[in-house]
DNA sequence: CCGATAATGAACACGTTGTTCGTTAATATT
DNA sequence: AATATTAACGAACAACGTGTTCATTATCGG
């Protein structure tokens, strides 16, 4: 890849992660992020179609880095990590969102971010599909399992919410805790 | 009140209606309410004073129709039915959303709604608050009950966005029934 | 060094928002 | 029925955001 594209692309990139940390990215215009990144509104185009593919091109690096995701070497699907042992992989993520990278945070807690939720929803639901053992129903049921991967996966979301709204004072520890006794 | 302020109020209602059973909140422009409605722009401002506004009072009197509420004479705030007897409020409400009234459904799966989607659950909050006895928890606990609260409300919200978006062929019972049991 | 390519910057058309204001019509009041 | 009040009209307007165009300049890789 060209140097210049290189640092184009990493301008931008810092540029919208600054005002990230700032406002909603609804309120995000194109012309606050090319004077954050000090470049030609026409060089903004050329790297990113809209606004919105911005978003999911910034998403899919902040996943593969909270996600420890990888390539599948043999067919190229993504492969998620086993997040190590006996950890669950909801403490895992909740640890990792405590760190608050890239203002991953802002991303979950702000109004207009149905993208956002979009790509994390759908990372948190393959995650989920590689850790189906950790909620196999004992008991036979009719219940179908997309129902109940919805239920997981929102319940989730909407936790992680809940514990960012209300500032976030209680453990990561706790919070899993109470989410697992509440499944 | 004037009764042109009327005709005109419902003329927008009406218009904002038709237009959500055809595209998303956010798609919709003040100028194709107002085409819709055949009034002035000017006139639109003189009633609302953003489309935000709008949807808001929309919300306002959907939620009033589907939650039966009605003003507490005692102190003017709002009081919810008790949904008569033992049937769940959750299934009554189900069974409401299968009327599909003034498109809620298209409101409720739409991709960018989040303002609809927050007054929607700050009226479920207020139902479950005022039911509390079906969410009692037996054995002592120390999770919060606001976790709790939002966990129920959040699991009941994506139980029906799934339930919409794979077509609702199943039965308003069944997910009643599928709803409870995992919780 | 040179051909290719990326960035520039200024302009442009377009659509949406929210406002303004003089005029017209409907309404409530007496 | 006359009058004062109030709402709607409608046309125009400024402001802003979006996405595109294009000739020019700077930088890159080979």
């Amino acid at each position: 890849m060209d140097r210049r594209q290189r640092k184009t692309r990493e301008a931008i990139f810092k540029a919208f992660t600054e005002l990230l940390s700032k406002k909603d990215f609804s309120k995000i215009t194109v012309g606050e992020i090319i004077d954050g990144a000090d470049i030609g509104r026409a060089t903004f185009y050329a790297h990113f179609e809209t606004k919105d593919f911005l978003l999911r091109e910034f998403c899919n690096e902040l996943f593969c880095h909270i996600f420890d995701t990888e390539k599948d070497d043999k067919n190229g699907h993504r492969h998620i990590f086993d997040c190590g042992g006996s950890e669950s992989v909801f403490l895992h993520l909740l640890k990792h969102l405590q760190k608050n990278d890239n203002n991953i945070l802002k991303l979950l807690s702000s109004q207009n971010n149905e993208l956002f939720l979009k790509y994390f929803r759908k990372n948190l639901e393959e995650l989920i599909e590689s850790h189906t053992h950790l909620f196999e129903n004992s008991n036979k049921t009719d219940i179908p399992a997309s129902f109940r991967k919805n239920h997981i996966v929102s319940a989730f979301i909407e936790t992680v919410r809940w514990w960012i709204e209300n500032g976030m004072t209680e453990s990561a520890e706790d919070i899993n805790d109470w989410f697992f006794r509440i499944i």
